[in-house]
DNA sequence: GTGAAAGCGCTAACAA
DNA sequence: TTGTTAGCGCTTTCAC
């Protein structure tokens, strides 16, 4: 019943159905403002023609496209699968479409990604944002916005409890016996390694834990390789990294240099990604609920679409879990 | 110039400029059909009121949006990682936004996101398909599109050189001393996986090399884990995984079996992906240029959208290569 | 509950 | 080169 030259339309059903063209839309967009019968003979018309409504130009009448962007700072980081995986699930389920753009941890990249998807969505979850708050509250302004992984004062925010988490890390490296810890930073603009680096500060003395830092080119395996240089400096007795990619590529070089982790040296990462249970050794880290963080931001979201009540406080903390494996172990008596 | 109510029209822009809004929009949309003056004196009127294109209308009215789909089959999987950054770059250097969407590995979810991502596109990479040729080749009457890692006749194909990389594989491991060797194979619906096998049951008596085959429920980690008890009754000297996620399940379950890899089991992946450097041992892995797979991809793409000549042959065809690593050793003179 | 008709912002003939 | 004028397919008043 179709291949003719172009797409049915409202007009096509409705001389089918013998009705106006209005109250086929309405059979559609609406269900309920029309009647029972009238109904089921716009359906059973548009069935037999294979009509299906044309987005864009809905989009254009309604204002609502149906779909949510998603904009993650770099898609090939596995802190990402979880999150990604979590909105879309949840997208699915309310029946919105989920686009995803990557910034490639470039905030020119992130703002061309948001300025092409905007356009073509109802909502935007923003994750690990590398703009400036105050961009971040400008797009806020054009469109409803949850933001993950980080808090931006007046927007809907979603995050992992990044103190609970430190201070189980920090409890656990006590534990073992450690005085010091060394914390390897991620990049200046992301939201999280001031938290996390904050966190450490805070909470380092009441754990009986100096506290120190060293920087890092870039929160990937090869940031982390490089990184180790310093360390092997400072021969600290614990490190935590910035991020899991990171505290990777710091076995690496730790290896490479003949440091034994977890004997000399113990490593903490964050997030609990993919990959940090298949390195070697197979990483400790503070685990976030990725998946929930994504499904969570999305389903805030969706409150705001549908303009519901939204909860009251605009920053969701979701618990974090330390996940103890091989790359942690008691501190030696006498460090080499 | 702006803070008012809504957005700024062509209208509002042709009345400051003096000029009639078709102009406007000509001096937008082909630029060269309109005097240089006027022009100028457009775009000075449309920045003074901050108006930019509503591009949904744009979009239906010209019937091209700008953006490409990329669909992958599974968003979490790091094979994609390089053809995501391959297909975004080539394809923001020539103005397109990429929108990307999961297939999750499941027929349905690439059909659910093909369908919703098909309006809003002016084309479609299609990475790693699950879908049938049938469905694959109705989509293309849609739109251009170009198909990655998949032969499907009659489409634009871009795809990795398996034979090639087959054969190093295979003279790797007789160089090794190895007779015999199995396959883990993959998904069923995966045209990567029939190729794969395919190649290695041509290839593998040329080789001197045995050929057998164990299944596995999924080409990923756990997938891989749970192919290791099936393995460990074959006890083969040498493995080919799927892919590097199965090969890194492989290594973890023989790991936990007590099975020495390489020592008394070689294994070999496909595609190098992230985690076959960080894994236990370093996988050897036959490579893919999965970067520029994408990109060509799109190019490809590029060339469909402004109706270019086409290269001759639909089939693009990139090179292999392999890469050893640790997991591959000399077969053992007695096994156990 | 349903129809008629007026747009939405833009592009694309067609004239001038 | 520029203006005039139809639409595009849908939603949305506003009557009936």
């Amino acid at each position: 019943m179709s291949e003719e030259g172009r797409a049915p339309t409202i007009y096509d059903v409705a001389r089918l159905a013998g009705v106006a063209p209005s109250t086929v839309s309405r059979a559609f967009s609406r269900p309920g403002r029309v009647g029972a019968e009238t109904a089921a003979r716009v359906h059973a018309a548009a069935g037999e023609l294979g009509y299906r409504a044309n987005p864009l130009t809905r989009a254009r009448q309604s204002g609502r496209t149906g779909a949510v962007g998603l904009i993650v700072s770099d898609v090939t980081n596995p802190v990402h699968f979880g999150i990604i995986r979590g909105v879309e699930e949840a997208a699915a389920r309310a029946g919105y479409t989920m686009l995803l753009a990557d910034a490639q941890e470039s905030e020119e990249h992130e703002r061309t990604a948001l300025e092409r998807l905007l356009p073509g969505v109802d909502g935007m979850v923003l994750a690990s944002s590398r703009s400036s708050d105050r961009a971040i509250r400008a797009i806020a302004k054009q469109r409803p916005l949850v933001v993950l992984n980080r808090i931006v004062p007046g927007s809907r925010c979603v995050v992992a409890d990044t103190e609970a988490g430190v201070r189980s890390a920090l409890a656990h490296l006590r534990e073992l016996g450690h005085h010091a810890v060394t914390y390897v930073a991620g990049p200046a603009a992301s939201w999280a390694d001031g938290r996390r680096w904050r966190a450490l500060l805070d909470l380092g003395p009441e754990h009986g834990l100096k506290v120190t830092r060293v920087g890092s080119p870039a929160p990937t395996v090869s940031g982390g390789l490089a990184a180790t240089a310093e360390l092997l400096r400072a021969r600290p007795t614990a490190v935590v990294a910035y991020n899991d990619l990171l505290a990777i590529g710091l076995l690496r070089g730790l290896a490479e240099a003949g440091v034994d982790v977890p004997g000399q040296t113990s490593v903490v990462g964050f997030d609990n990604i993919f990959g940090a249970d298949i390195c070697t050794p197979p990483l400790t880290t503070v685990a976030a609920p990725l998946r929930a963080i994504g499904s969570q931001a999305f389903l805030e979201l969706h409150r705001q679409l549908d303009r519901e009540p939204l909860r009251a406080q605009p920053v969701l903390t979701l618990p974090t879990q330390l996940v103890v494996r091989a790359s942690t172990a008691a501190r030696r008596r006498h460090a080499d």
